[in-house]
DNA sequence: TTGTAGGCGTTATCAG
DNA sequence: CTGATAACGCCTACAA
C-alpha cells in the first residue's frame, strides 16, 4: 500500500503537508491542496487508523456492552438491536466506530480496563444489572471520569448519565387506556422488581389507577421474568380468576403473548380474552393474535440520544459549550413512550 | 495511570522484560516474571492497546457489517443477533474485539478501506446483496488477500469464504414434511430471486416435490419480500384459491405469519387454514397462532463458524497447518437446518 | 535470561 | 503557509 512518503514525494511537499491537507487542519494554499489530494488518489493513499488513534490516543470507538443474550430469549432481540442501530447512525455521523461486547455471564465486567487500554473513547452500557459488583464496577468508571452512559437501567442515589424511556408515564398511559374503557379488574403482570425499569411500570400503574379512583389490588400483581414462557405461566392463575379480571397489562410484548398462549391452552376462547396492552411495541405485537396494543419505546432514539450525549462529552466540551447543547448532560433524561392501540384491548 | 516504565523501576528490570513477562512471550526467570507482575499489579498497569496495535500493526478486531435495517422490518432482528452472538463468542475466545458497522442504504460499501485503514484484521460480512458494485468490492477484498467471510449469501463464480445454512435440504424437509401428511397442493411463497438463499430454497422445494411423484406448479408459486406485508398480500391470492391450496410454504416466518393475518382479516377460520411450515424458527413462530412450524436455521453456529474460519486464517496459516483443521477454508460451507414441527403444519 | 535500541505511521509543536 | 522533528507506547531483533 502506498505511504504517507510517495505521497508527499509525488506531491512535492512533505510529510506533516499531506497530514495536514487530510486531517483538514490549517491553512493550506488551494493550489499544495489539489496537488496532494490527486497525489494521493492516484497512489490509492489511506491513513492508517491505527497510526492515527495512538497518535490521538483517541481510539475513535464506541464501546457498546450488551448483556449476554444468545438463546436465553428474555428479551427480545428487537430491542437490542433497534438501539444498537441508533447508536450507530449518530457514532457514524462522528466518525467513530461501534466496539461492541456481550457481557459474560457471571462475572462482573471490568469495565476500567476497557478504558484504561483504550480499546474505547465511551461507552454505553445496555442491560445493567443492579447488584453490588456492578454499581461498583460504574461507581469506579465514573470517579476516574470516563465517559460513559447507561441505558434501560437506573441506578438511584447515583448521578450516572443515563438513558431511558419514560416508563411511568407509558404505563399510565396503558392504565388509563384500559380505565377509560370501563376495565376495573387489570391485572397487571410485571418483570422482576430487581430492574429499575419494573419499578418505574409500576408507580405508572398506581397513578393510573389512582386517576380512575381506584387502587393497586395486590391479588392482581403477578411478576415474570420478561420470557414468554413466564407469561405462559401467569396465565395459570390469570384463568383461575377469569371471572374477576377484565384486563391485562404487561411489563412486555412477550410476556403478554405467554399469557394468550396460556389462555389458549386452558381451551380459552378469543372472545373471552381479556383486553391486553403488552409493552415495548416490539414487532411481535403486530404479529399476534388478536393483535397486541402496546406502549411504543423509542429505542432507535433512545440509541441516538445516548451516543450523542457520550460524544458531544467525549469530543471536548469547553466550559463555554457545557450546559447549553447538553444541559442535562450528567444526569438522566427520559423519552416519551407511545401507546400503540390495537384490536387486543378494545372493547367488542 | 502507570506507565510501563513505571512497573520496570518498580520491579527492577528493564521496560522490555516487562511486555515479556505480560505478553508470555521468550524465557523468563521465575522470579523476574513474579516481581513484574507483583509491579504491574500495584501500581495498576494496563498496556494500552492502543501502542500495542500500533507497534504490531494489527487492530485486533474483527469487522462486522451488518445490513441497514432500522424500522424497516424485513427481516427479523433476532436473526443479526443470533449470528452476532456466536461472532462474538468466538471473537472473544481469541481476545479480538467486534467492530460492528452498518452498511449505509444507498452507497455501496468500501471494504477494503475498512482493512488499508487497518480498522479491522478480518471481516464478516452480513446481508450482502447480489449487485454489481458489492461483487467489485468484495472481489478487490479477494483480490488484495484480506481474510473475509460471506454469510447468507452465495456468489457464483467466486471462491468467496462463504458460510450458510443448507437451504436446499432444509427447504426439502420442509416439503417432505407436508407430502409425506399428504398434502398436494404446496403453495411456495419464496423471497426476492436476488438473494441466493431464495434461489436455493426453490431447489429444495423441487426436489421435495419430485421426491413425492410431484412437479413444481407454477401457479402456487408466489413472491414475497421477507417482511410481513408482502406475506399479507401473499395472502389475497391464496384466499382466492382456497379450495385448490392446502398448505403453504413461506421463505421466512414473517411471510408466514403475514398470510395468516391475511387470511383472518378475510374472515377465514384457522380451522379453515391451510397447513403452514415457515422458515428461521425465529422467536415469532412460537409465538404465533397457530403456533408456527419452521425451518430452523443455526444462526448463532454458523456466526461462531464463520469466525473461527477468519481467525484461524488471519491467526498465522503456515504452510503445514494448512488443510489440516479447515479444510474448506476458502470454500462454502454450509451447516445444517432442522424441521422444528409445530401444531401449524398437523393435519387435524 | 535480560538489556538496548530501532522502528511502527501519525500528530503536533516550533521554527522559518 | 510549509518543513523539520520530537513524541506516542509498545514490540522485537540483536547483543550481551
Amino acid at each position: 500500500m502506498a505511504s504517507r512518503k510517495e505521497v508527499a514525494d509525488l506531491a512535492g511537499v512533505s510529510e506533516a503537508t499531506v497530514s495536514r491537507v487530510l486531517n483538514g487542519v490549517g491553512p493550506i494554499k488551494e493550489e499544495t491542496r489539489r496537488k496532494v489530494i490527486e497525489a494521493s488518489e492516484q497512489l490509492g493513499y489511506v491513513p492508517s487508523a491505527l497510526a492515527r488513534s495512538f497518535a490521538r490516543s483517541k481510539s475513535g470507538n464506541l464501546g457498546v456492552v450488551l448483556p449476554y443474550v444468545p438463546k436465553a430469549h428474555l428479551f427480545s432481540a428487537y430491542f437490542f438491536s433497534e438501539m444498537l442501530s441508533g447508536i450507530g447512525s449518530k457514532a457514524r455521523d462522528n466518525g467513530m466506530d461501534l466496539l461492541v461486547m456481550f457481557r459474560t455471564p457471571g462475572e462482573v465486567m471490568n469495565y476500567t480496563d476497557l478504558f484504561r487500554r483504550q480499546k474505547v473513547d465511551a461507552c454505553i452500557i445496555l442491560g445493567a444489572r443492579d447488584d453490588y459488583g456492578e454499581l461498583e464496577a460504574l461507581q469506579q468508571l465514573q470517579q476516574e471520569g470516563h465517559p460513559f452512559c447507561i441505558m434501560n437501567q437506573h441506578f438511584d442515589s447515583e448521578s450516572f448519565m443515563e438513558v431511558d424511556a419514560d416508563h411511568v408515564e407509558g404505563s399510565r398511559q396503558a392504565i388509563r387506556h384500559l380505565t377509560d374503557q370501563g376495565y376495573r379488574n387489570i391485572a397487571f403482570l410485571n418483570g422482576p422488581d430487581s430492574y429499575s425499569n419494573s419499578q418505574e411500570r409500576l408507580q405508572g400503574v398506581q397513578i393510573g389507577l389512582n386517576e380512575a379512583g381506584m387502587q393497586v389490588d395486590s391479588s392482581l400483581l403477578l411478576e415474570g421474568n420478561y420470557s414468554r414462557r413466564s407469561g405462559v405461566e401467569a396465565a395459570a392463575t390469570i384463568a383461575a380468576q377469569l371471572d374477576e379480571i377484565d384486563a391485562v397489562f404487561a411489563a412486555n410484548d412477550r410476556m403478554a403473548i405467554g399469557v394468550m398462549h396460556g389462555l389458549r391452552e386452558r381451551g380459552i376462547k378469543v372472545q373471552d380474552f381479556p383486553a391486553f396492552v403488552g409493552y415495548d411495541d416490539s414487532d411481535a405485537a403486530e404479529m399476534a393474535v388478536p393483535p397486541l396494543s402496546s406502549v411504543r419505546v423509542p429505542f432507535y432514539e433512545m440509541g441516538e440520544l445516548a451516543a450523542s450525549k457520550l460524544i458531544h462529552r467525549s469530543l471536548g466540551v469547553t466550559a463555554s459549550s457545557v450546559n447549553t447543547d447538553f444541559p442535562s448532560e450528567t444526569a438522566r433524561q427520559l423519552l416519551p413512550t407511545e401507546l400503540i392501540i390495537r384490536a387486543s384491548s378494545i372493547r367488542n
